[in-house]
DNA sequence: TGTTTATCTGAACATGCGTTCATTTCAAAG
DNA sequence: CTTTGAAATGAACGCATGTTCAGATAAACA
């Protein structure tokens, strides 16, 4: 029995990025086999080969995805004159993205080991384009004497972390709303880099 | 072939662990094969299970052993009076403990959901423990108008994931110190819950 | 209506998995 | 010098893995 009512593969395609997505984050890329995937789909584990060339360029394709999602999203950002506004931009975006792509922000940070090495490089440098987004504000900053960061390496990765971090306690409809927390974590981290 | 020369037992205990430890770090729990960590001990795989009853054993002991080294190691540490002093304390404190055990900090931080339900409440337990060392440091300073932090849970959340991200970049004999970093961190954490 | 073609099945492949266990080895105890 | 028993082997167990592919199906086109 195959394709039983209407074209599928405009349909299936998403669906198998989806499963993989989900799956992923919930049990980790090499927990999770491709009959799981199938499943997840309604199909049999050989026709997600129709969607992907083989299990690597899944994983890798939902991370590059979210990386270039994320670079573009940055650029169609509003983000307002000045470092101090370019920062709060920044962490009000930062918070915001990722609470909307929870799976998706799981993976790309917990499945970097599993890419293969050429994989791996790819997804480096956009991770690293993000990077210097954040960096670049807080060296405008330093070098106006808004900011005082000894390091702006090291206060971007730490501001990176503490904002990432949101995603490991927020919960929707929780004590707390998007906005209250995003005001709470811009004022940490305005007064983290102040002068 | 067996028991080439003196006793193993005392030996070959801790080595399945660090085995198991360097592995899991490096390629993840559920990468990772009894067959991989008896080559790395340098034994046949029937051999662990004289060590462990089984590989989700082997994750757990090493998560749970983690936790408690961390909390027995807090209560060890020079604390100081008052929060501040406590604050500047837990700060380099969690950033030394956790670049001492990088294998460890990185599997008690991605392996969680391949736990068991039963093991998964002890770490999370132990984990919470230590959590509530931090808020209770802020709660202090909070009352003690010394701080200014609208939620402590928040605070704790951020500074934490602040501190632990350092793993993530740091790397023995580079640009900074252990002890510049710590400072750095301390600068940019005290200012992000001052009043 | 008949033909084509995109889509999917289901079985098969070799390989590796966690775990068990009878058997072997050999340092130490008697 | 013999006995003992802890420590390790190595083969085996049933099952799951990623991937391939010939064949089946049904929608779209002529």
């Amino acid at each position: 029995m195959a394709r039983k009512t209407g074209s599928h593969s405009q349909i299936t395609g998403p669906k198998v990025q989806q499963a993989a997505s989900k799956l992923f984050a919930r049990h980790g890329f090499a927990a999770v086999s491709m009959r799981q995937i199938a499943s997840e789909v309604g199909v049999q584990a050989g026709a997600l080969y129709l969607y992907t060339p083989d299990k690597q360029s899944l994983l890798f394709d939902l991370m590059q995805g979210h990386m270039q999602d994320l670079l573009t999203a940055w650029e169609a950002q509003e983000k307002g004159i000045g470092p101090l506004a370019q920062l709060e931009a920044f962490v009000r975006f930062h918070i915001g993205f990722h609470l909307d792509r929870p799976d998706a922000v799981f993976i790309a940070y917990m499945e970097l080991r599993n890419l293969s090495e050429e994989n791996f490089a790819v997804i480096e440098e956009l991770r690293k384009r993000y990077e210097d987004v954040l960096e670049g504000i807080l060296r405008e900053g330093q070098q106006a004497g808004v900011f005082a960061v000894p390091d702006t390496k090291l206060a971007m990765m730490a501001l990176i972390a503490m904002l990432t971090g949101v995603n490991t306690w927020y919960r929707e409809g929780g004590r707390l709303s998007r906005d209250k927390v995003e005001e709470i974590y811009w004022d940490m981290a305005r007064k983290a880099v102040a002068g």
